[in-house]
DNA sequence: TGTAATCTCTCTAGCGACTAGAGCTTCAAG
DNA sequence: CTTGAAGCTCTAGTCGCTAGAGAGATTACA
C-alpha cells in the first residue's frame, strides 16, 4: 500500500521522470520521503496520477488538468467551470478533426498525382507544394 | 524586384521572426545584405517561402521539408523520396485523424452526462476522468 | 555482514517550431 | 537633418516531456 515511484509508474503507465515533472508542476503533491529521500506513494496518489493520465490521453492541458483536480479537491463547488474545460477540448478536438480532414483530402490527392518514378522536375508533389494555385481545398489557415 | 525581410514576411504571410528562423535553419539560404548589414530578398527566396509555407500549411516538419528541398535543388533525382515523404505525411495525418475521432467521441459522452450546474462531487466530467472504466471508447494510447 | 544489481536522487540540457523582448542600428520620408 | 518605422543580434520562454550525468538508497542473495 506504500510504495517508490517506479512502482507508481507500472501501475499507471506513467514514466517515472514524467511523474517527478508532473510534482514539480505542481499536479502532484509533495510525497513522504523514506529515511533515505526517496519519494514514498499511497493510494491517494496513485489515484490523482491516473486521473491526470487519462485526461492527458484524452488532450488535455496540464494547465486545464490543474484547474479541474483544484475542483476535485472542492467538491462543493458547481462543477460549471469542468464541464467548460471539457466542451472547449471538445471544441478543439472538432477543430483539429476538420482541419486535418482538409490535409489529408489535399495531401491524398498530391500523392495520386506521383508515381514517384520520375525525375523531380516533373514531380506533381513538388510542383503542387511549390504553386498553392494548383491546391483544390482550403487548408491555409495555421492551427495548432 | 529587390525587398527587405518585413515585405518578404507581407508577401508570404510568414512572420519576420520566423523567417530568420528559417534562415539559421538552412531551410532558406544565407541572403544579400544592404550596405547596413539588412536581408534584401529577391524573387527565388520569395518562391522557396511560399514552398515551406505551404508545406507548413500542409503540416510537413521543416525535416521533411528540408529533404524536399533539397530534392528540388537536385531536379535531375528520381522523385521517390517526395512522394514517400508525402504519403507518410498523408498516413501521420490519418493517424491523428482517427485518434481525434475517439476523444471526441469521448469527451462528446463525457460532456453530455453533466449539465454544470450540480457540485463537483457529482459532476460526471471529473468522475469520469478519475475512472476510466467509466469510458466506452478506446483513447489510451498515446501519441502526438 | 558483504556485495552486487537495481532503483532513485538532483540537476542540466535538449526536442520542435516558433514567439517575445531588450537594446541597439539603419533606412526612407519629409 | 530629423524622426519614426523597420531592421539587427542575442537571450530566454513556450509545452510536455525525455535523456543523461554522477551520486546515493534499497533490496536480494550468499
Amino acid at each position: 500500500m506504500i510504495f517508490a515511484i517506479g512502482e507508481l509508474a507500472r501501475r499507471t503507465g506513467v514514466k517515472v521522470p514524467t511523474i517527478r515533472y508532473y510534482e514539480a508542476r505542481g499536479l502532484l503533491g509533495v510525497p513522504d520521503r523514506s529515511a533515505g529521500n526517496q519519494r514514498r506513494y499511497g493510494q491517494a496518489e496513485l489515484e490523482r496520477l491516473r486521473f491526470i493520465r487519462h485526461a492527458r490521453d484524452l488532450g488535455f492541458s496540464l494547465a486545464a488538468i490543474s484547474a479541474l483536480i483544484e475542483l476535485q479537491t472542492h467538491p462543493d463547488r458547481t462543477c460549471d467551470t469542468a464541464t467548460r474545460i471539457a466542451r472547449d477540448q471538445l471544441d478543439a478536438t472538432r477543430r483539429k478533426i476538420r482541419r486535418l480532414r482538409a490535409l489529408e483530402a489535399e495531401l491524398d490527392r498530391i500523392t495520386q498525382g506521383c508515381t514517384g518514378d520520375g525525375p523531380a522536375r516533373e514531380c506533381y508533389v513538388l510542383a503542387s507544394l511549390a504553386d498553392h494555385e494548383l491546391c483544390e481545398t482550403d487548408h491555409a489557415p495555421v492551427e495548432g
